[in-house]
DNA sequence: CTCCTGTCGTAACAGACGTTACGGTAACAT
DNA sequence: ATGTTACCGTAACGTCTGTTACGACAGGAG
């Protein structure tokens, strides 16, 4: 009938290309004519497979959102203990290394793009709504005998102190090195009462 | 000789319209006539008054930086103790209401532009680490026993919370509510020994 | 009053933008 | 081999962008 093109891999590779853009040149030289040169092809590809620009944003969005979450995932089922497993998890949302960083500065630049963008505001939420509550269930694990308010305080804690610190590193790297934001999590998860170390008594 | 006019308040006008732009249609719909007409003028006075976009962008950001500063030091200022001045000036980094709220959409907007501009990446950084200078220091005058490592850990602990939290309740406030960033903040300062309810012995 | 200097609205410019239309091309079915 | 259908590069469209140029206007100085 017609010749065969892997649609998916197509858009997973303009997404991939909406992101270098996003990271590299920042939301405001996130064109789609920019988008298509980062891809190496051109608008007619880019045209041919979204509608328009929102859907290709969008798309972008929602393959980060899923990356992020089976990295987290396979994080999680690997995790030796439940406090091994919130300390990875929650250690994977920093910005660690080129990649992290990047990353950081990807989301940051969705933020900022969903202020224009119902669905990508609402995208935002149902994906942060779902981390929260995965940090919340880690939280439970990690500390079984602490009341339901105290897990959801110290998870809004520790996945606000996790965005934030990417977001900083991610802006100011040479203040904010890997080490520095290790130390913070070790530190936090410490004064919690999380540490894998040694079991605090209690709150 | 010639008739007087405000230009610094005609600046600061200007900048608030930069900030109403960035905070309600979002850094792809700030263009020089959406401040304008949010000004309340006409697009030949914002390039009367300054340059380029770039330069009235700039000055909106210092503008911004200054403006928390400048509360922020009113905050430590009337603290009735360390503790005090700690919690007070972390929780003004929250967006527990309407104003708060939007200067962190704006804030996020800024760091969002920021990638494709130098100058503001650069003023970010030094905003950014005056603030860290400043927790730094109200950490260590409420806990004058602890060792450096220990206030810069807990420190950055306590900015990037605050920050996240902020980014976090500006995107959707239904899911973050006043009243779980300060039971969050609470938490936090409770758990790092930084309370002032009951002072802890040590860490 | 008459300059005259700074103010700022109006209008236009070139370029970049998202989007549309079209056509050459390549691969599959027959 | 030939027809056919989807693919996608090319080019154009109208719109919107930052920026520039110009001129009308206002108010102190002489």
């Amino acid at each position: 009938m017609t010749r065969i093109v892997d649609k998916k891999a197509q858009e997973a590779a303009l997404s991939r290309a909406v992101w270098d853009v996003l990271g590299q040149q920042g939301l405001e030289r996130l064109t789609v004519r920019a988008v298509a040169a980062a891809a190496g092809c051109t608008t007619g590809l880019v045209m041919h497979r979204f509608p328009n620009r929102q859907a290709l944003l969008r798309h972008a969005r929602q393959l980060l959102h899923e990356k992020t979450r089976a990295r987290v995932e396979a994080l999680e089922r690997d995790a030796p203990s439940p406090r091994a497993a919130l300390r990875d998890v929650l250690r994977q949302g920093l910005a660690l290394d080129a990649e992290t960083r990047h990353e950081s500065i990807v989301w940051v630049g969705f933020l900022a793009a969903a202020v224009a963008d119902d669905e990508l505001i609402e995208m935002h939420r149902a994906g942060n709504r779902a981390w929260r509550a995965r940090v919340e269930r880690l939280v439970g694990a990690a500390a079984p005998d602490w009341a339901e308010a105290d897990v959801s305080d110290v998870a809004l804690g520790l996945i606000t102190m996790a965005e934030g610190a990417a977001a900083f590193a991610a802006a100011d790297p040479v203040a904010y090195p890997p080490a520095a934001q290790e130390q913070m999590l070790t530190a936090a998860l410490t004064a919690y009462g999380l540490s894998e170390e040694r079991r605090s008594l209690s709150r």
